[in-house]
RNA sequence: GGACCUGUGGUGCAGCCUGGAGUGCACGCCGGCCUGUCAAGCCGGAGGUCGCGGGUUCAAAUCCCGUCAGGUCCGCCA
């Protein structure tokens, strides 16, 4: 939690001692110390004191007249580390038995009231604090989370490179390509009419690596995606981006284990367990999803078994699942109300609850329906003991088991800063995930996806069934990562294509230089990405990644403090070969005259349509 | 593209449902008092287009419509 790395620290230029770092052990030093006032309290004219706050933290100075000193003032403050008389010390504070006396204060800096207190105390709007960004850094809050960030990022470049990685830059400039996440489109001033993307991440250049003969690679990318935003996604993200050559699946999976437990150790001092593996189709049927969080139980149950041969129409279904609610079984009716219409709108069909009583006998709206066999057999399958709540729904499976494994979340989920941190590998997914519109088959993963090496027959007979060597890594019920074993084999992915709806001259058009350099001889090779936001987050116990990044953007795509994006000046899009088209609203909101707001300064965004990159 | 929540002195909130003078609380700010506090204390003071526009009404922070901004989510994120 401390970052202790400060204290072997030698203070250099203007102090010779951080704020944080003084102790008894100081005592009868004389010392320079820089940084924020941070509170005072002034007991008339010739005693204050004065809190001074840097990175390492607070120190009491006493000082005498203090009338011009004011909050968040750059202060050097020279004077004797000396301990606090009997019965004063503060042990809030880590330097809490000792104060400085004597002070000479030199005010390096003044500074107007912050807008906001950077008191760990106050709550403040999240817009007033990234419109003051640069103020709402120096709080313990975000100083503890980007350190921790760059904890994490240290850590993970020494497991890479202990593992024989090698560190490669890939370009910002890239060439657009026509599938995947929407890109952020550059205009080449050189060649009008065309234009760069930025990444929405080294795919295709890491491989390209591969080839080359790098073996090994990594890089702590940033990615550029413009898709809507959420708590867990911003415009441009951070990835732990890995490929390497002449490896399998339980390879990369080794390679990525080792690097986030000796992050998640770096952070939190405490070795990792081995981190669990399970199938897409376990997770699905034990969880309800393909991102499971581990913390806690409730895991569904198959009442298939139980239930065989009732009377009762809606468990004659392909499957029914329940999940058992601990000690839910007094919830008023309105509560459970709420549960079956929460179920209708996840899109189940309907929801079946029932209580158990004393002696195991359930209470419930088809309890009339079911024999005294099929109740016990509930009982015995869900492990339900009196006073629990099951909740059973039926239906096609898949979509079961993710309304349940939804309610699971929604009664049971803990908070995100609740510990331990349980990582899980999710194997197998399925190659395909479903049609697009023109009836092609849509790529789970991506189409450079290497199949199960035991459902390669099944391509084209029953392509939806055909499992991929892709792997997700799950920590607490937030997907961090995804990553596969890529196709090396033109034969391979000549079918593959075939299944997807790609023709030969479409895959040539728009992978060529991929698909050319793997006429040259391409190693088997497979990689993951690792989210780093979400990764540190969770590390954090933050909620949202916003707050494990110095400048995000809003919801909106906006940023507070900067104003972007913002219109560009005629000579410059003259100089680009760009000509903006109003999106019609005649009618700007506006400069108000708050010299403050940042509203939007006009969306000159495009229409619509299809996009720069739809070719 | 859609759903929901929020917007009231610098900050955080109450007031809105049930219309009646910008009414209240806490913090901060300014001034005064105060020699052991630590979110110091006590006294006094300043500070408001109730996000913006329109409508209903004798009267709107409050009701209605629109709009902007922030947030959560759906779609989207190979």
């Amino acid at each position: 939690m401390s970052f202790t790395t400060d204290e072997s620290l030698v203070p250099a230029g203007l102090r010779t001692a951080y704020c944080g770092a003084l102790r008894t052990g100081d005592t009868g030093r004389t010392v320079s110390v820089c940084g924020w006032v941070a509170r005072r309290r002034e007991h008339g004219e010739h005693l204050a004191f004065v809190d001074l706050r840097d990175h390492t933290g607070i120190i009491q100075c006493v000082v005498d007249g203090a009338r011009d000193l004011r909050s968040e003032q750059v202060l050097r403050v020279t004077g004797t580390v000396r301990p606090r008389p009997e019965g004063t010390a503060n042990p809030a504070l880590s330097t809490g038995e000792v104060e400085l006396g004597e002070c000479e204060v030199e005010v390096l800096s003044t500074a107007e009231p912050p807008p906001f207190s950077l008191d760990a105390r106050s709550e403040t709007d999240e817009a007033v604090r990234l419109r003051y960004r640069y103020l709402d850094l120096r709080t313990d809050r975000m100083q503890h989370n980007l350190r921790l960030r760059a904890q994490v990022n240290s850590a993970l470049r020494r497991a890479m490179e202990r593992q024989g990685f090698v560190e490669v830059e890939t370009p910002m400039l890239w060439t657009p390509t026509p599938e995947g996440a929407r890109e952020f489109a550059i205009p080449s001033r050189l060649q009008h009419g065309s234009f760069y993307v930025l990444p929405q991440s080294p795919q295709i250049a890491k491989q390209l690596l591969m080839v080359g003969g790098l073996d090994r690679y990594y890089q702590i990318a940033r990615c550029m995606r413009d898709e809507d935003l959420r708590a867990d996604r911003q415009f441009e993200f951070t990835q732990l981006d890995i490929e390497a050559s002449f490896v399998g699946q339980a390879e990369v999976l080794g390679f990525v284990s080792e690097a986030v437990s000796e992050a998640a150790f770096a952070v939190t001092g405490e070795q990792q367990p081995e981190i669990v593996t399970m199938t897409w189709n376990q997770a699905l049927d034990r969880f309800g999803t393909d991102k499971p969080d581990l913390r806690f139980g409730m895991e569904l149950v198959d009442l298939g078994d139980a239930v065989a041969g009732s009377e009762l129409n809606v468990f004659k279904a392909a499957c029914v699942r329940a999940v058992r609610v601990p000690s839910a079984g007094e919830w008023p009716r309105s509560r459970l109300d709420a549960l079956v219409e929460r179920a209708l709108e996840l899109g189940a069909a309907g929801l079946v609850w029932m209580r158990v009583r004393a002696e195991r006998v359930l209470e419930s709206p088809v309890a009339k329906f079911l024999s005294e066999a099929h109740q016990r057999q509930i009982v015995a399958a869900t492990y339900a003991d009196p006073g629990d709540l099951v909740l059973v729904v039926a239906g096609e499976r898949e979509r079961t088991c993710k309304v349940l494994g939804q309610l699971r979340l929604d009664l049971g989920q803990p908070a995100v800063s609740e510990r331990p941190l349980c990582f899980a590998w999710i194997t197998e997914f399925p190659l395909f995930e479903g049609m697009d519109d023109d009836g092609h088959l849509v790529a789970a993963h991506h189409p450079f996806t290497m199949p199960h090496p035991d459902d390669l027959d099944l391509l084209e007979t029953d392509p939806m069934a055909v499992r991929s060597q892709s792997y997700d890594l799950v920590l607490n019920g937030w997907e961090l990562g995804s990553g596969s074993i890529r196709i090396h084999r033109a034969d391979i992915q000549r079918r593959v294509f075939k299944a997807l709806g790609v023709s030969d001259e479409d895959a040539e058009s728009r992978f060529g230089f991929l698909l050319g350099a793997f006429r040259y001889g391409a190693p088997p090779h497979g990689g993951f990405a690792v989210g780093l936001d979400r990764f540190v987050a969770l590390l954090a116990g933050e909620d949202n990644i916003r707050e494990v990044i110095a400048y995000p953007k809003t919801q909106s795509g906006a940023d507070l403090m900067s104003g972007a994006p913002r219109p560009l000046a005629d000579r410059q899009l003259a100089e680009l070969g760009i000509r903006v088209v109003p999106t019609g609203a005649p009618g700007r909101p506006g400069s108000t005259g708050s010299p403050r707001s940042l509203g939007s300064p006009g969306a000159a965004g495009s229409p619509g349509a299809p996009g720069p990159s739809g070719a």
